[in-house]
DNA sequence: ATCATGCCTTGACTTAAGTCAAAGCTGATC
DNA sequence: GATCAGCTTTGACTTAAGTCAAGGCATGAT
């Protein structure tokens, strides 16, 4: 069926099946199905009935809202090693949310009846499961935070520190680890898209990117960011609007 | 230590552990600690280290962030039955939100250390935890679609035919279950709180509540609205806006 | 009964951000 | 190398919603 153990040492790698045995990762490999999918193809959509649950192999993956008329909000953005769509396949509720292929990718797909007796027949994976919904959890209402508390402008500085900040060495093209004077990052996503990350429109983001720019906080080069005052953009990020009661 | 065999039965009703053995239940009630808080306490801080898991016995408690300003995001409101602060429980790291008692309440409370022994020990309860969580992350992609695709008088709209139409039979005071023919129900919070669930300011709910009544789509008269209309109400949630890309 | 506190509403004002449409870019294709 | 499509930016406009402050209304205490 699958390149078996290629696919189980690389299971090896996931947040779900980290700590699993070699036997019981070639057992999941009888379960799950490889889907393919292209930049742009649809996985699954709000109100769909659940399906199952998604590993992914390779590729990038957003799961997103769509309003009545057409905006955009992403929820999240999953890449390679990270699960997502378990909520659904967990309460066998509609999915929540819509999920669309960032670019071409490879996902391990567990229909939800199997996912389920896997649960009930791994305590591990359960555990497994619990603390990456937790993490996903946590981003949500992080999510709600910035909405409800930040302007566009603040969200989007919010967003580029995130980028940079942390172990997330991904995307960073400045000079090495310790000292590194300027921070230049590279989005991997249009700006559009980030507008949807950001709960706005590409028009308003883009004079977002303006307002950063022109207060010396960044400098933009199409898609490469360079964060000028890494200082002065934090203390931007948390500053007191008049948006916020 | 405490009564068990009341709080046994009762721990039967709860999300968490309704399908429990006896003997499992009575196992439980040696790692929990009951707290009281009285209203307006603070139960924990956002930020703050995890310590554990709640469940509420009595009463109610209401999980929200703060902005620097001052500016309240209520996440949710649990009830009697329900569990809170599973995400710092699961993952150690600080509190996502705070928790505030809106009335007398007691609270069943698991230490995160034994809380983690119970889920290694009962695949049960991990799996009752993790529909639990499914819930909870749903209700947070909900707040998310409001905030980022309604106006406020939407969010309104949308908050009362909740409060009436599901199941949720409580609230509700009109006529009996067949032919309601208007559906009257009582806030059981201040407006202030349930502007900070809507995710504005009380000014602004007001000037919501005089909308939809202008509209005769509700008739407010102090905590007890009157749906009048749900049919447009139920439209009006959800109809196009300009804040609407 | 009166006072005071807290909650809610109202008014006048400001502003962030969405709308719509036009014009720039950029990169891909033929 | 020219053209075309899609993304991005800009401009002029509108509006939802926050700010601040004042006034009303109620409840509960002295």
């Amino acid at each position: 069926m699958l390149n078996e153990s290629e696919l189980a040492s690389w299971l090896h790698t996931t947040l779900l099946f980290r700590d699993l045995s070699r036997s019981q990762l070639v057992f999941l490999l009888r379960i799950a199905q490889l889907q393919t999918f292209n930049k742009g193809d649809l996985i699954f959509q709000e109100g769909g009935e659940a399906t199952g649950c998604f590993v992914i192999k390779t590729g990038r993956i957003k799961v997103f809202k769509m309003s009545p008329t057409g905006k955009e909000q992403i929820l999240n953005i999953f890449e390679v090693g990270e699960n997502f769509a378990e909520i659904a396949a967990l309460d066998g509720k509609p999915f929540p949310a819509s999920a669309e292929a960032l670019e071409f990718s490879e996902l391990l797909f567990f229909p939800r009846v199997l996912f389920l007796d896997l649960l009930h027949q791994s305590p591990d994976i359960t555990i497994n499961m619990l603390i990456s919904l937790a993490q996903h959890s946590r981003h949500l209402a992080g999510v709600i935070e910035d909405l409800s508390f930040k302007d566009v402008p603040q969200r989007l500085a919010t967003y580029l520190l995130n980028l940079n900040d942390p172990q997330n060495d991904a995307h960073v093209e400045g000079s090495h680890p310790p000292t590194s004077p300027t921070h230049v990052l590279t989005l991997d996503l249009t700006k559009s898209q980030l507008a949807a990350i950001l709960g706005t429109i590409p028009a308003t983001l883009s004079r977002a990117f303006y307002r950063l720019s022109s207060e010396g906080l960044i400098a933009v080069n199409g898609p490469k960011i360079e964060l000028r005052d890494r200082d002065r953009l934090q203390a931007f990020s948390q500053s007191f609007t008049q948006s916020d009661s």
